[in-house]
DNA sequence: CGTGCACTTGAGGCACGTCAACGTTCGTGG
DNA sequence: CCACGAACGTTGACGTGCCTCAAGTGCACG
């Protein structure tokens, strides 16, 4: 039985509507691999020589100008695509924030098996534009919005997303309660904030009580209605 | 003659490597259009209807939060493609900064032709992983760096950009001279800033010679090592 | 029970935004 | 050809939101 039976995205990755033959020969191609918190899978202008996908847990992607400041250009939940098909050299580094599994493709074998396998390509496709769109809205509040706004729609975006990857939750519905999959400097990172801003505006809405902060890494949305409004 | 045999762009856009019968069937579903400045193909939030590629002049994508701050999330040149093949609404509005001519799909009829063209998928596919990169690039700039190297930036982008556009140049190399498509409140909307700050960022490049602005529309690149590094 | 790290809180400064006045270019019609 | 006005750009004075620097505070580890 191969390991793509067992996984856990089988339907929701890019290998989704593969026939059952193809699925094996994409097996036989990949391997799995577990990440530590913290550790690195592709750095930044490394040659692009390998690609993946999400099983489980979260990742970031990241990019830093010369002089050390970080910036997260994206985040990556279970069933996205990782790395740079088709091309040069990673634009960014791929870092796991929790523990996480993918599963990993010599770039070389991938570009090959995607060029002779349409569906693929299609996927990948849809996957990179509705990528393209998020990351284009993130703009947006990277340019324009307040460090309130800021925190606020952060907030929303994780309670969102995070639906998808947690366990107890009814299908669609946004997460009350959660934990950040993100310390106080990587939710900075994220935002083009500060460590202190973002701590000092976590502080406001915990004081407004438009949210709670039973531990220094989760969260309570008490008045969602309220945290929609302050996000703009 | 189809009007593709005569196409400006017909060996860089998506199209470039269709047989000449797939080239055929192409033409008759699109239809060029001429835009004057300031003329917008498609708007935010509006249902995705139509597709394009730009064939001559520059063209910006741009979003705003709802209480009317704008930002430009992307700016097309010729060979460029326009629109969300695929799905769903428009997440930012598409509008001429020069005179611009460009060749429309309707999304339903590229959307059918796409998924029996998987060459033409590739294509796409290459293009978008193209701009996601160029547009990761960009937040590093909009969230992390000062006016004076988001300025400094931005000049030395166009140059490079423009080439590919331009008709008095050696290919390959940036430009030392060039006219601005943008005005300078466009300007400041793709960097993130104000007016004022664009325009005093200007002034300070001029005066330490770096820069010369023989008209408000005209950009003389003077030394252009200072300005790499000022654009950090 | 200390040591270290992540986070919070405070005081002060600065880059950029805001508001306002002025200069320059360009189109339009007399 | 010039007069006029509108749009665009520049410059200056001032305010403020966020960053910087620095000192706590609380939790997790041996």
């Amino acid at each position: 039985m191969s390991a793509c039976d067992t996984c856990l995205v089988r339907n929701r990755a890019i290998c989704a509507g593969l026939e059952s033959s193809e699925l094996e020969t994409l097996n036989t191609m990949g391997r799995r691999r577990t990440l530590q918190p913290g550790e690195a899978l592709i750095w930044e202008g490394d040659e692009s020589v390998l690609v993946a996908n999400v099983i489980e847990g979260v990742l970031k992607l990241s990019s830093a100008t010369e002089d050390g400041r970080e910036q997260i250009v994206g985040v990556v939940y279970p069933a996205d695509f990782i790395g740079r098909p088709f091309a040069g050299a990673a634009g960014h580094s791929v870092t796991a924030l929790t523990e996480a599994r993918v599963c990993v493709f010599a770039r070389a074998d991938f570009d090959r098996f995607a060029s002779e396998h349409p569906k693929l390509e299609h996927k990948l496709l849809e996957r990179t534009l509705g990528e393209l769109d998020r990351t284009r809205k993130w703009m947006v509040l990277l340019s324009r919005k307040t460090a309130q706004e800021k925190v606020a729609t952060f907030l929303l975006e994780m309670s969102d997303r995070l639906v998808e990857t947690g366990c107890d939750h009814v299908p669609g519905m946004p997460l009350k309660s959660f934990d950040l999959p993100f310390s106080r400097q990587q939710i900075a990172d994220v935002l083009g904030l500060t460590i202190e801003t973002v701590s000092r505006q976590m502080t406001m809405l915990k004081r407004d009580g438009v949210i709670g902060l039973p531990t220094r890494r989760s969260v309570d949305i008490i008045d969602r209605t309220a945290l929609q409004d302050i996000a703009g």
